[in-house]
RNA sequence: GGCGGCGUAGCCAAGUGGCUAAGGCGGAGGUCUGCAAAACCUCUACUCAGCGGUUCGAAUCCGCUCGCCGCCUCCA
């Protein structure tokens, strides 16, 4: 049983999909006016795991994650550029394709853009202005907050202080302040789409709930996306869905802590963001995702190198016993599991089981690396079971998205076999200061050797 | 001001009523080794921000104090 922890009840649940085997789950994607950064990545990478544990324990999962490439600030940067904001919407999307497959996650089953919805969410607002939940004001569309008395259960905020909160610009076309856009006319020179009220173009908060019913129905199983936006993006999607179509949008909100930069928050606006490029050209993608992993996805986690290097370091042990059973196994050694080694799984599953508590899940399988690693070095048993241990423990490592690239496989070639070998006869004969050459030389091959009781073995470098 | 979260070893971080307070990094010692590296073994929090309280029993529940962060405005 799967426990989740649900913004809008503030508890933890047991998790129960609307239709059984089958999830259905929506997280809101980034506004492509930028590369993503640091943050972007942590929320990718929780709910990619999220999606991907679902799916090792037998759900049919069905992932969608949207682009708003429609936005003010988009046209601004696009203006510029002096390009189009459809084009310079586009170039940052294939960006944000890039790093999310350069950070190992797995693409979305649909990834839909604003722009190409703009009649689902047309006809969501008319429905809204039908049924009196919206005015249309001046070409302009306003959801009315104090049309759905629900508003504001998601955040916990209770409407009189957020009354007095909205401070900023106050419109006084608005029947209320806490009203929001829906629809906006549209300004010379920006993007257009015709609707009853005139040229304009999307809110913010609409698309999310159009592109969600369209691909996921009116109701599903798990919203996701940064805390960031549980006020005010969440509790509007809400508002406008629920009023819609009086049926719960998502049975599970759920949202990821903050990337912090020192002690503060990373974000656009502060202008203090890491880009995802950035990094994995100095970092691992998986000491990366190890570091994130080895906090829990609701917590606040702080930027820093020396934690990924850490990371890194980690990550090493396990890529190395990885690659030792490929040597085992090319041996000619494969076994089933042995009794010994078949309590991990289920400590494993124990603690994804519990909210995706993923520092828990990695300290069952750093425990069964050490379990392994003694079993290679005892050479206790058939090296099958060796082979078979790590097999296991590299599916697992494989639910959080770990060694998806496979571990280096690619044999080190004839050329350093020879240089090995060479080495071998060299230390044979005692020749300290020959072998050390040809050690240096395996090195610039991109080979590591290293002398064990049982010959020397080599492992890529830098991996 | 309102709402929410956090404070656990040198650092990072699980644990949220009762076995010896996970795991990672770092450090110390050991085994192995021509050297090195890696690996493995052992050790590294009598204690969970502080003070009270509830309880047979609390890091875990309650209250207060101190410190930090997020949301209330675009934000993953």
């Amino acid at each position: 049983m799967i426990r989740i922890s649900n913004t809008m009840t503030r508890t933890k649940e047991e998790f129960v999909p609307l239709t059984s085997g089958e999830v259905r789950m929506y997280v809101c994607g980034v506004t492509v006016y930028d590369y993503s950064h640091i943050g972007h990545a942590r929320s990718a990478i929780v709910f990619d795991v999220i999606r991907r544990y679902l799916a090792f324990k037998g759900y049919r999962v069905t992932f969608v994650k949207n682009y708003t490439d429609v936005d003010d600030r988009i046209i601004r940067r696009a203006n510029e550029a002096g390009v189009s904001p459809r084009e310079f919407a586009e170039r940052y999307v294939a960006a944000e394709r890039e790093d999310m497959a350069a950070l190992g996650v797995l693409a979305p089953d649909v990834d839909p853009k604003a722009t190409e919805h703009v009649s689902e969410m047309l006809e969501l607002i008319e429905r809204l202005v039908a049924s009196g939940h919206a005015y249309p004001v001046d070409g302009d569309v306003y959801f009315e907050i104090s049309r759905f008395p629900p508003y504001g259960r998601l955040s916990g905020k209770n409407l009189d202080e957020l009354l007095a909160g909205a401070r900023v610009e106050v419109d006084e076309r608005k029947r209320d302040p806490r009203d929001f856009a829906l629809w906006k006319s549209s300004k010379p020179g920006e993007p257009t789409w015709e609707s009853p009220w005139g040229p304009g173009r999307p809110g913010w908060h609409i698309e999310c709930s159009a592109m969600a019913m369209r691909y996921l129905g009116e109701s599903f199983d798990l919203h996701g996306g940064g805390e960031d936006l549980i006020f005010p993006h969440h509790e509007c999607e809400i508002a406008q869905s629920e009023a819609c179509t009086g049926k719960p949008l998502a049975r599970y909100w759920v949202h990821n802590g903050m990337v912090n930069m020192g002690k503060e928050k990373m974000s656009k606006s502060l202008g203090n963001t890491l880009n995802i490029r950035e990094i994995v050209k100095r970092h691992d993608p998986d000491a990366l995702r190890l570091w994130m992993l080895g906090t829990h996805y609701r917590n606040m986690i702080e930027w820093s190198e020396e934690r990924v290097e850490e990371s890194a370091r980690a990550l090493d042990r396990l890529a190395r016993l990885l690659h030792d059973a490929v040597t085992v196994r090319d041996a000619g050694g494969a076994a089933s599991l042995p009794p010994a080694l078949a309590e991990f799984r289920p400590r494993f599953e124990k603690a994804m089981d519990d909210d995706f508590n993923t520092p828990q899940a990695l300290g069952v399988l750093f425990d069964f690396g050490r379990a392994l690693a003694e079993a290679r070095d005892r050479q206790a048993g058939a090296p099958g079971a060796f082979v078979a241990g790590v097999a296991e423990l590299a599916q697992l490592a494989r639910v959080l998205g770990l060694f998806g690239r496979g571990a280096p496989v690619d044999g080190p070639g004839a050329a350093v076999e020879r240089l090995v070998t060479a080495r071998g006869e060299a230390r044979a004969r005692r020749d300290f200061k020959r072998a050390d050459e040809l050690r240096d030389e395996i090195a610039r091959l991109g080979w590591l050797v290293e002398d064990t009781p049982a010959g020397s073995r080599l492992t890529p470098k830098g991996r």
